[in-house]
DNA sequence: TTTCAATCATACGTTTTTGTATAGTCGCTG
DNA sequence: CAGCGACTATACAAAAACGTATGATTGAAA
C-alpha cells in the first residue's frame, strides 16, 4: 500500500459523503472514486466505510484516519505555495498565506492587506480565517496573524502591539436591561459567548473576568456572530474597541473595570522568513498592522 | 497540478540523485521517473534539477521544497500506524513508532522494549533516533523520549525522572594529561564536544559549564560517537553516568563540581494517547524507563 | 402506492500510464 | 586512447487505470 493518490479520494468521500459527490468534486468519476475507496481498505486492512445506497458513513478507523490525510494535503498545498516563490527574485512574487482570526482577518487585514497587494502586484494572497494556533506547524498558512505569544521552536514572532477589547451592548438592549452597576451585577444580565470554543476565554484566562460557559445566555463560536448578536441587542458582549466604535448605537458597559488587551503577534517559519514574497507581506503586514493599533492605542 | 504520486518519485530523485537509482529504490522504472520529474517541473512552473550524464543535481527551489515532501510522506506512514490500531481492541494490537535520542535509544530503551514486546505480542516497536524536537508535531513518531519539557499545545507530557550526565575521561587519557583541578583548568585540555548540531548544549544552558564550540577539540554531532571518542582516550566528554560506568577504564572527571541532570520526559498526542496499543508502549516506557532512572539515581 | 431522484455496483471499451529495449552522452581507468 | 560503467533520452508495446453505460437498490415525495 503505497498510493498517495488514494488518499485524496478517501479525504473527498470524507467530505462529501457518498462516492458519486468525491466524484463530483475531484473531476474523477464514480466507479473510480469506489474502486480507490476499495484498493485503500485492501492495503489498509481496514474497514473505512459503511456503505449504504444513500451514501458511505466513515468508520471509526476512518476518522481516525482523517488528520494524517489533511496534513498530506495541507503539505502539498504548502509544496505549490513554495514552488511559486521559485528563484526569489529582486521582485517579489507568488502566493502567501495568511492565518487569522475572523475578527482581525475580516475588519482589520484587509484593508492593510489591500494596501500591499497594491504595492507587489505579482503576490498573489490568501487569507484563512481561523482561530486554530496549528496552521504554522502543519504549514496550513506561511504567516499568522495571532493573539498569544506563539511558544513552539522553529518559528519566528515579532509583536506588533496590543489590540483592546471590552465589553459592550446595543442602546436598545441598554434601554430595556439596563447597566450592570458592577462586575457581579453582569449575572443579571444576558452576556453572547463562546460556544465550545474557549480559545478566547483562555487567552482572556488573566483577566478580572470569571469567563466559563454558564455565564452565557446566548452562544456562537464565530466572532463575528457574536458581534452581530451584540449589534443585533441580543446581549452584553465582548468585542474589540476598534469593531464597536464603528457601530454609534453600542455603547461600553463597564469599561472602567473590565480593560483587557490582547497582544498581536505576526509570526512566520523561521526557515521561510528570507523567500522575498513573504518578507514583503511581513513588512507590509507589520507596518500596517503597527499603524493600526497605534491609531487605536491613542482613542 | 495535483497529482500526488509525483513528489514521491521526486523525494526518491532527491536522496538517490539519479532518476536511474529513484527507480531502483521505488520499484519503478527510470523513464518513468523521468516523466514524473517532467511533469513536476511543468506543473509547477519551476526547474527542480539540472540533468547531467551523472546524475540529477537539485536546484535551489527544489530543496526548498524538500520539507513538505517530506511533510507528506511523514503524514502518509502515520496514516499507514494509525490504521493498524483499528477497532482498539480490548488485545492492544499495531505498529508504534517510538523517537528517541541515540544514548537513549540505544542503550537505555532497548532493554524496556524488550520487555514490551514480550508482554504485548501484536505490537511492533518502531525505534527513531534522532535529536530532532519535532518528531511528534510532523508526526514522525508516535511517543517520544525527550530530555526538555515539550512546550507544543496538543502533546501530553509525562515526567519520568532525571538522568545523571557527567564528564569522564579514559584512564590512558588521565594518565598522559593528568587530571583538570577546577573548571577552568578544563581550557589546557583536549574537549570532545558536538560539532553544529548543539542542542545537547541548549539542554545544559543552565548549567555552571560555559559549552561553546570553539572548547572542544574533537568534534561530532553523535553521542554515541562522543562516548566512544571519551572511551577511545580522545580526550574528556560529557556522557550519561550509565554509560559511563559500564566502562570501568573511564574515571569520573571534575565530578563534585560538575553535577548535571537532564529531566526525562515522555510525550504522546493528545488525540492518540487513548489508542490502546500507543497506551501499553507509553505505559510500559515509564514504567521501564522510570525504574532505570531510580536505580542510576540510587548509584 | 407509485414515481422520482438519489445512491452504489458491474461490464466493457478507451485512454493513460508504465515498462522494455535501444541509442546516445559523459567521465573514469587501464 | 579505447573500453567500461554510469547516466539520460527516445520509441514502441504491454499493462493498468479510467470513463461510459447500464442495472439494481433505497428513500422520499406525489
Amino acid at each position: 500500500m503505497n498510493d498517495w493518490t488514494l488518499l485524496r479520494s478517501f479525504l473527498a468521500v470524507l467530505r462529501r459523503g457518498s462516492l458519486s459527490a468525491a466524484a463530483r468534486e475531484t473531476g474523477l468519476t464514480q466507479p473510480t472514486i469506489g474502486r480507490h475507496i476499495d484498493e485503500l481498505e485492501a492495503g489498509l486492512g481496514v474497514a473505512l466505510f459503511t456503505r449504504s445506497p444513500n451514501g458511505l458513513a466513515p468508520t471509526e478507523t476512518a476518522s481516525a484516519l482523517v488528520v494524517h490525510a489533511e496534513a498530506m494535503e495541507a503539505a502539498f498545498a504548502a509544496l505549490k505555495r513554495a514552488a511559486t516563490w521559485s528563484g526569489d527574485v529582486v521582485q517579489p512574487r507568488g502566493t502567501v498565506r495568511i492565518s487569522a482570526s475572523e475578527v482581525m482577518g475580516t475588519f482589520v487585514l484587509t484593508p492593510i492587506l489591500a494596501d500591499i497587494a497594491e504595492r507587489h502586484r505579482d503576490i498573489i494572497l490568501e487569507l484563512a480565517l481561523n482561530n486554530r494556533t496549528d496552521d504554522l506547524l502543519r504549514r496550513d498558512a506561511d504567516i499568522a496573524v495571532r493573539m498569544t505569544r506563539p511558544k513552539q521552536n522553529g518559528l519566528v514572532a515579532r509583536r506588533i502591539g496590543h489590540v483592546p477589547l471590552g465589553l459592550f451592548a446595543h442602546r436598545r438592549y441598554v434601554a430595556a436591561a439596563g447597566l450592570p452597576a458592577d462586575i457581579e451585577a453582569l449575572r443579571g444580565h444576558r452576556i453572547v459567548g463562546f460556544d465550545r470554543d474557549d480559545h478566547s476565554a483562555r487567552m482572556v484566562a488573566q483577566s478580572v473576568l470569571p469567563i466559563k460557559r454558564d455565564l452565557f445566555s446566548f452562544r456562537v463560536d464565530s466572532d463575528v456572530a457574536q458581534a452581530m448578536a451584540v449589534r443585533a441587542g441580543l446581549g452584553i458582549g465582548m468585542m474589540q474597541k476598534s469593531m464597536a466604535q464603528a457601530d454609534p448605537d453600542l455603547v461600553p458597559v463597564l469599561a472602567d473595570q473590565v480593560a483587557l488587551q490582547l497582544e498581536c503577534w505576526l509570526v512566520v517559519h523561521e526557515d521561510q522568513k528570507d523567500q522575498s514574497a513573504i518578507r514583503a507581506v511581513f513588512d507590509g503586514l507589520a507596518e500596517g498592522l503597527g499603524g493600526w493599533l497605534e491609531t487605536m492605542a491613542s482613542r
